[in-house]
DNA sequence: AACGCAACCAACCGCTCCCGG
DNA sequence: ACCGGGAGCGGTTGGTTGCGT
């Protein structure tokens, strides 16, 4: 029965992180704080499109990811407090202690490693940790001895061999481990302690209550999913309604056909796309659509 | 040099939980 | 009490890189 996506993938930015997004992502956060992130795409100007229809407002900031998109990258790569890579023994045998007592619990792992993620920390314990378990006679999942050897890897083909042995089959034990339960701020360790600091003095508390530029306060009504109303032009993310006088009396300029507006998009993303041009390009570009 | 395989890891997906209305 | 949206989490995927042949 699933839930529809957090957000229409209409129109938005998917796959790696170019530095200019990093950049804007990073800007937007160091200016507003965390929180709110299925809303950050709109306040950081992610609709090129609305952009220019409000006259293009700010229209360097434009961020074409979804929410969830933004968080991830933030909370994996971003974040200033980030430690990346140089795992030390140390942490390796935290590690290892805390996934014999915790189970899959990523982020309660990460808790007690200041500067780690709960990705980075997934990601070395499946290359590199369970491996290392295994080579020691250790059930990775279990913590217990092996009753056999670790099996001996033979080349085979490359993703099929490697999701079967992820997937397992008749050979995996099943660990009753009780199902992740995401542990409120209280009891949940903190990253660090600079980051929650951060989060419960200003952060999200502030975020909420910062000043809206009017045409954002529009904007948060006004997204992504796109088409031609009896009026001309609107936008909406999934079921939004537009406010459609709005878009009117700010888009008297702009020529609003579909064709025009793809065409605009398509420009949008390939500026997005080349980093040698340089950071203002975007800028100028929406400029020029000005009339 | 070219190819194939394995390792790595950033990013995505889908689910669950929380919380406000 | 119920419902829906937002946020967080763990699992999974797939692109990239490095290495051996």
């Amino acid at each position: 029965m699933g839930r529809a996506p957090c957000c229409s993938k209409v129109g938005l930015h998917r796959g790696p992180w170019t530095p200019r997004e990093d950049a804007l992502l990073t800007k937007y956060i160091q200016a507003h704080g965390e929180g709110q992130w299925r809303s950050l795409p709109k306040r950081a100007g992610h609709n090129i499109l609305l952009s220019l229809l409000l006259l293009l407002h700010l229209p360097s900031q434009c961020l074409l990811r979804c929410g969830k998109s933004c968080r991830l990258r933030w909370m994996n790569y971003l974040r200033p407090d980030i430690k990346r890579g140089n795992i030390t023994p140390e942490e390796d045998d935290l590690i290892i202690r805390m996934h014999s007592l915790l189970g899959n619990r990523w982020s309660l792992i990460a808790g007690r490693l200041p500067g780690r993620t709960d990705n980075e920390i997934k990601n070395y314990w499946n290359t590199h940790l369970s491996k290392k378990l295994r080579n020691q006679g250790t059930d990775p999942k279990t913590h217990h001895k092996l009753t056999v050897p670790p099996e001996k890897k033979k080349g085979k083909k490359k993703n099929k061999q490697k999701h079967e042995n992820k997937k397992g089959s008749s050979e995996k034990t099943l660990v009753y481990l009780p199902k992740a339960v995401r542990v409120k701020g209280l009891s949940c360790v903190p990253r660090t302690e600079s980051t929650f600091t951060l989060d419960s003095n200003s952060g999200s508390a502030s975020t909420s209550q910062e000043k809206v530029q009017s045409p954002e306060e529009v904007a948060r009504e006004v997204n992504m999913v796109w088409g031609v109303g009896n009026e001309g032009i609107f936008f909406g993310e999934d079921h939004d309604l537009v406010n459609t006088s709005y878009v009117e009396c700010h888009s008297d300029d702009v020529h609003t056909d579909h064709g025009t507006l793809q065409k605009l998009y398509e420009e949008y993303l390939q500026l997005l796309k080349d980093e040698e041009k340089p950071a203002d390009e975007l800028d100028s570009f929406a400029q020029s659509l000005l009339v």
